[in-house]
DNA sequence: GTGATTTCATTTGTATACAACTAAACATGA
DNA sequence: TCATGTTTAGTTGTATACAAATGAAATCAC
């Protein structure tokens, strides 16, 4: 199971102060901060003063700025002189190549180095599952950022080529937030059904060892759910 | 033409002075050091003091740490508390995946926001056909590395799509260290040789504005060279 | 002599003071 | 009133002192 990174901010201090290595705590600071950006807690615009987070987080500034600008070099952040570190926006437009780039690469993870599939692995997709029930039961839009991300690091287990692995999540960062931005209330249901329509396919497709078809089932929803963006978001263009 | 980046000390320091903004001085220890790893000038496994390298360049620890973490986050450099900054090794077993990963992009870059072909970009094309023959007369390891560099850097024109770019460029600097390390003195002549028809070949493909078959001759070779790379390593190990 | 322990030099990690920079508020004069 | 220069508050960038960690050398007990 994935880690699910408790942000909350007194939660977070605590976790820090019991890391070992610096190491361990940059990698704290750093997920838990491109959690936050990638759930909208902190949205597209979003000034991050380093005081008030090294406050927050217990440290002092260096550390922090460690964790902030590896997020800058993801392309979340951007900082400035005298300006101020701010949360990147998200543009469809711009963001089109990388979704182009990500359809190839999610093909790919059906081909390079496939996984062998285990129990462990199909109990992974079936959490994913169950998950899935509950969030189609009752729609939120939080959850339902918080289900994409988890059901992409399952699904990243399925290719065991970890260049492929460190590379798909990089682009995958820079696009999910893409969709907490775009969908509207009233297609919050629609969409959370097709995407729980996408985890049982590929869930499928996984228990019958078929890593090629749940890469190709992947990369079909992941072309649609592009076009359905660009519907979104010119609905609310129009609005 | 790509930046020749002159890391000769003292002329890094003068451009550094000279450099306005944070950002431009980063780029260029960043660019600078990176350098100097991929052509082994820090062969594997050297340490690099952050003090001495602070001083080298005329500033202190804090904006020259910035570009050593993002080498390390780079798999290029690996710090640790109390050991030092050292020059990462480069296993061609540990590349196999980079190098597998680096195919498939490879053949991306044919299909992806083909770039226009212009005079310009025939113009770079021919001036590496030019640096070629230069090096085919005067083989030179040095030389070999890198035209094998700047070569990439053209390459990468072929495709619009940034984020293809960008990633495409941190596997190759990730890969591209291991021929120095690998190729044996009394195999370098041939290795150019076959290095500069590779150029020439795509370069007849570029002219014939047939970017899908530059691609492929392209990936045919990186399969072709791994191979050999792979030759050459039990070679170094009989011996 | 040998093994364990301590000391010490060296390195990166962290905290913090200050410099450089920006934008906005403010004052000033035509 | 408007344009313009100045001040000011707030931000990130940089320099630097110190803490923490590591490994090797010196020291000591036996």
């Amino acid at each position: 199971m994935t880690d699910l990174p408790d942000s909350s901010a007194a939660d977070v201090a605590l976790r820090l102060e019991n890391a070992v290595g610096a190491q361990e705590r940059f990698q704290i600071m750093y997920s838990v901060l491109r959690d936050r950006i990638c759930t909208l807690v902190y949205p597209p615009g979003t000034q991050l003063g380093e005081e008030a987070l090294a406050e927050e987080f217990g440290v002092s500034r260096s550390p922090l700025r460690k964790a902030l600008q590896i997020l800058e070099a993801d392309g979340l952040l951007q900082s400035q002189q005298g300006i101020g570190t701010l949360v990147t926006d998200v543009d469809l437009d711009a963001l089109a190549q990388v979704y182009q780039l990500r359809l190839e690469l999610n093909e790919l993870t059906g081909r390079l180095s496939p996984a062998t599939v285990d129990d462990a692995l199909l109990q992974e997709f079936d959490a994913m599952n169950r998950r899935a029930a509950v969030l189609r039961a009752h729609p939120d839009r939080h959850e339902f950022a918080r289900l994409n991300i988890d059901f992409f690091h399952v699904f990243q287990l399925l290719s065991e080529n970890q260049p492929l692995r460190d590379h798909s999540e990089k682009l995958f960062y820079q696009t999910c937030r893409i969709w907490l931005t775009l969908i509207p209330e009233a297609a919050l249901e629609r969409e959370v059904k097709v995407f729980c329509g996408e985890i049982e396919e590929i869930t499928t497709a996984v228990n019958s060892d078929d890593l090629e078809a749940a890469a190709l089932i992947r990369r079909a929803h992941l072309s649609m759910g592009f076009k359905r963006l660009r519907k979104h978001r010119k609905v609310d263009a129009i609005a």
